[in-house]
DNA sequence: GGAATTTCGATTATCGATAATCTATATTAC
DNA sequence: GTAATATAGATTATCGATAATCGAAATTCC
């Protein structure tokens, strides 16, 4: 008996290998991806590759004019910091009516931000960004608002995340995973207008400092950083 | 020589005239709609159909399964609400950030606001949606954020609020038209902030209404509440 | 030599047909 | 009679091929 899991169209599956394929640079910003030649390559035909495309376009990470080709848009930091803010304001909405549902749901939140501590220590930002998204995707699930939850994940936070794990500044990432635990308190008071001003302050900061600083911590000094913060979070 | 207007792909007529079909009411809310079926009824072959499907779909005017078929999604009062409430956070954000390029632009937003008022008078309530859809739009645009441009409009706010102009209530509209004049103020002065609350607070209102109230003004009472509204507004 | 035009290769947009999958009905076994 | 299974019809998912369109190189004309 063949196990046969592979419950994903085609369509679906080429958009996975994409997104990893742009993640992992193999396709840089900017390159024109040829719907055959894609199709080809995976073995596949026109038709689910063009599918796939379009929902990337959908998502932002590609661009495509008609009769004129699709390219692996570049993020820049500009667009970045756009598309922060936005989610910055739709986590402090999420914030406004997920506090009920997180009531007893904190201990999830607390374990993302220890995994986000781990993965730091480790210097495996993509681990840590990963955390990251689960904490913020938490809160806004939470809200139940499917409009929302929708919008929130057509912003490809994940992805976006990703692409930028190894731009960001070790510094940028240890203050955000600090103004984590503010929140969660928040939210264990039920204070959700103060849980979520801090969502999309920690926004409002993370969008300036993409903008201005290039200066980063080496990891010596992280690993210093981390030393003295984490008596406190435990 | 042939004039050869049809700038627009096969798959965006056909979305075009979906959208039509069921803003007009020929496609019910909970109708399954066949890909073959419409592919044949539009002169099209399936794929341009499947197309504008699955455009449909990530608007949220649509909804698939995979295999199981694609039908028109019912907007319940729910997900209305749901979408306002979205909509107004997204707005409050643009409004901070479109001060400085509205100044100039204020007599266009004023149009809209006329517009509306001389569109409710007659009765007409799909154009005192569509001037109400360009006075938000042309917030939102204003601020120049492309991400919040992009997700904004992708709430359909347009398709949405025309399918929902036979359902509001005229004391909604003529409320939500006063509304308009202390945010086109607020804006006259720099002051995005508080425009931006009112947007919010705006749709807050709105979604209240749409929630509890069932109770609508006569004909007769909307001309008496515009004839004492128009002497303060000109 | 340079601007306008033509031609050609490459790529997207669309088509018609087939394969894979689902839903509901009919059939069988108990 | 009921539950499990098999069959049939309908619909989606995918394919391979063709038509429409684009961009650049080649050509013509001044």
């Amino acid at each position: 008996m063949s196990l046969k899991v592979e419950r994903a169209s085609l369509a679906e599956q080429v958009k996975e290998i994409l997104i990893n394929r742009i993640i992992e640079g193999k396709y840089k910003g900017g390159e024109r991806l040829i719907e055959l030649a894609v199709a080809k390559d995976l073995g596949v035909s026109q038709a689910p590759v063009r599918e796939a495309f379009q929902q990337l376009v959908a998502m932002r990470i590609l661009e495509s004019e008609p009769h004129k080709g699709t390219r692996v848009r570049e993020i820049t930091d500009c667009e970045m910091g756009e598309s922060t803010m936005v989610r910055g304001y739709l986590e402090e909405a999420a914030a406004r009516h997920a506090v009920h549902a997180l009531k007893d749901k904190l201990d999830d939140l607390r374990a993302e931000v220890q995994g986000m501590l781990d993965a730091l220590e480790k210097g495996n930002f993509v681990a840590v960004a990963k955390h990251n998204v689960n904490f913020h995707r938490a809160i806004v699930h939470a809200s139940g608002n499917q409009v929302l939850i929708s919008v929130w994940e057509s912003l490809a936070f994940e992805a976006k995340s990703r692409l930028c794990a190894q731009k960001a500044a070790y510094s940028v990432m240890l203050n955000g995973v600090k103004s984590c635990e503010p929140i969660i308190e928040a939210f264990s008071r039920g204070d959700g207008e103060t849980a979520g001003r801090l969502l999309r302050l920690q926004t409002e900061k993370c969008g300036d400092v993409q903008k201005t600083a290039t200066q980063r911590l080496t990891p010596a000094d992280l690993h210093k950083a981390l030393a003295a913060y984490k008596p406190a979070a435990t």
